[in-house]
This record gives structure tokens, sequence and C-alpha cells, in this order.
DNA sequence: ATTGTTTTCCTAGGGCCCCTAGGTTAAAAC
DNA sequence: GTTTTAACCTAGGGGCCCTAGGAAAACAAT
């Protein structure tokens, strides 16, 4: 019997794949096995369990979304950057539902593992030097770069959802919140004494 | 043998309960009956099965978490019920992690059971009415609102997944983050022609 | 080429889970 | 009190996760 030449990362795109076909949580040993022609118990010498197998999906998708981040702003500045990074993060949730979804999951992703992915490290410094064209010192560029990363997380993911089932296109909203961000951006409001919970 | 009392409430809240205690993906029918004192069986005389049952804890939670919204911004204004609105959301999210969760599965919710449950309409009409003091006209007011629920959702989201390494507090980022998306919707950029994907 | 070593993939099997079918019996309706 | 309804049960099939241990392919070394 000839050997199947698995490999870990063979069997995280695998998994990917599927994930991306049939929802994350339909994403099983046994279906990955099926999918690449092999029984589910010889999986498990490349991947320690279902659990491992779902953070290297989710660290899979960080680094190819960060790779798509990073062509889409090249050379870009300003809004244009933040539109190009708005816009190549939005598409690799909608290209990849099942991936991105990976990456939502509680931490619970082997430390080393996870440092040698370059993905979520490279994701925040790309953020931070898209930001640099605005002038923002820290902690407020701290602050602003969570607060893009919470609106670009949290409307793909309400979009996935079916969140948005007013009639208005979320396309034409999603463009509004970019012209908004920006201006905000540009007119980020200074810290002042007292502010509270 | 005395009866249970089971309804499909009580098994929701059960399952709700243990979303909390470990985790969404680790409710299973076997536990949920296990902590109802029941065989799983029992349970699809209530509900339909695990599917069905997730998506009554999905709404179980939408409405809880519009009352304490609701209770939160009653009587305020302006920036008062701007945060009122956002800490009810966030404090629900982590007092209720599994809960909230389960409001994230991309939809599959019995329609019908959808229809009677008052959470997600009266979510969206309270973060309308909470925008009045905005003066925004449709459709930037629509807009206002998904970038809200985009910011709000996707910051507790982030915070779940521990997406918040960085030394300075998630905290302080999200009284800041609160700040800076009133000064925007007191300065709604105005809509250009002209404005592109 | 032969032998020994390593590693891949296999079969077998235990345990948990989802869900259905069909039977009992408690509760409700009359 | 009888009948009807509905709650809860036992039994069981099939799927999934994962471990243990075996067979054989690939590799190393002579």
């Amino acid at each position: 019997m000839v050997r199947a030449g698995l490999t870990a990362e063979r069997v995280t795109v695998a998994g990917a794949e599927l994930a991306d076909d049939v929802g994350l949580d339909h994403v099983t040993m046994s279906q990955v096995a099926r999918r690449l022609g092999v029984k589910d118990a010889s999986l498990y010498t490349h991947v320690r369990g279902l659990e491992d197998l779902r953070g290297r999906i989710a660290l899979l998708a960080a680094d190819e979304k960060t790779i798509r981040i990073a062509e889409a702003t090249a050379g870009r500045a300003g809004k244009d950057a933040l539109v190009a990074f708005a816009n190549a993060w939005r598409e690799y949730a909608h290209q990849h539902p099942g991936r991105y979804m990976a990456t939502q999951t509680p931490i619970q992703i082997d430390p080393e593992l996870a440092a040698e992915a370059p993905g979520p490290r490279r994701a925040v410094e790309l953020t931070y030097s898209m930001l640099r064209g605005y002038g923002l010192a820290e902690p407020d560029l701290t602050d602003a770069v969570r607060l893009l990363r919470s609106t670009f997380h949290g409307f793909v993911a309400l979009e996935a959802a079916g969140g948005f089932a007013h009639e208005r296109s979320p396309q034409q909203s999603w463009i509004r919140a970019l012209d908004a961000l920006h201006t905000l951006l540009e007119h980020w409001p200074p810290f002042r004494e007292g502010d509270s919970s």
C-alpha cells in the first residue's frame, strides 16, 4: 500500500478546505481523513487531535489573511491604505468563512505552534504602520488599532451571522463605515481627564 | 417515577448555564440531560435536537442582552446613553460568554421560533432610539447603527478570543473607543459622490 | 543488495454522543 | 373512573474521538 504522504500542513489545509465547504463545526477528524483518502487514526501522527487541528486552521487563516492585507496595502498610505486594508480583511472572511471562523475560537492554541506562526504578530504591525500617516502617538495608537480591528471583525462577523437584515446593502454600510473611520482617525478625540467607565 | 417538569424553556436555560460554565461547544444533549436529572432521549420531546437547542440559547441570549441594554439606557440620552448601551452590551458578554457566543453562530434558527422572540428586533430599535440625539437621517442612521453594533460586537469578540495581548488594558481602550465613537457620531461625515468600494 | 531503523498508516476497539422507535406511566380531560 | 394526552423511559444504531499495537514502506548504513 502506497503512502499518502501526509503532513501536519496537508492535514491542516484539508481541514481548512472542509471548514470553508461545510462550516467549521462540521470539520471532524473522520471527514478530514476521508477527504485525504486515509483512516482517521492515521491523522494522529501529524496532529494532536481535533482541538489541535482547529488551532492550526486558525493560525493558517491568520497567516493567509495577513498576507492578503500586506499585498493590498503595499505602497498605499492614508485613506487609500485604510480602505485597502479593510477590504482585504473583509474579502478574506467572505472567501474563507470556515477558516475565518476558526480565528474566533477562544484562545487554546498550542503556544509553541503559535510562536512560529508569523500571522497574528505581523497583522498587528501592519495595522500600526497603516496608521502611521494619521500621526497618532501611544497610547492612542493602540486604542485606534483595537478600534479598527474590532470594527472590521465585528462587521464581517455580524454579516456572516446574518445580522444585517435591513434592506440596505451591507456593502454600502461598509463603505460608509470606512469613511467614518477615516474621518475619525483624522480627528481623534484628545484625552480628557475625568472620563468615566 | 415522578416527572421532572421539563419545558423547552427549562432545557434552554440549562443549556445556557452549561454554555457559560464549560463553553458553548461542550454543550451536549447528554450533559444538559444530566444537569436536569433526566435521560438524553427525554429532551427530544421539548427540543428538536442540538442545533435547535443552540438556536434557542442564542435567542435567549439576545432577549436577555436586550433587556439589560434597555434597563441601562432608560432615561439617558447623548453620550450617556451611548456609554450605558455599550457597557451593558459588553458586560453581558463578559457575564455570559457561552450564551453570547451562541448569538454568533451562522443563522440557522427556526424562523417560526425567531419570529416570537422580541430580542433581536427590539435591540435594533433600541440602537436607533439611542442615536436619536445625534440627528442622523436615513440612510446614515442605518449605517451608524451597523457601525456601532460591529464595533461593540467586534471588541468583545476579540477580547474573548484573547486578541488584545498588548499590555494596555482592554478597559482603557474600550473607554477611548466610546469617546471616539461619540465624537464620530457628532461629526458624521457627509456623503460625497464618487466614494469607491 | 541486505539488514536494521524509523516512521507511516493500518486494524481493532472503547467510550461518548446524537437521535429514533416504541413502551410505560403519570397527569389532564372528560 | 375512564380515556386521552404527553412525559419520560429503555434499547439500539450509527458516528465521532482517540489509544494501542501491528504491518509495511521508506530510509540509513554497511
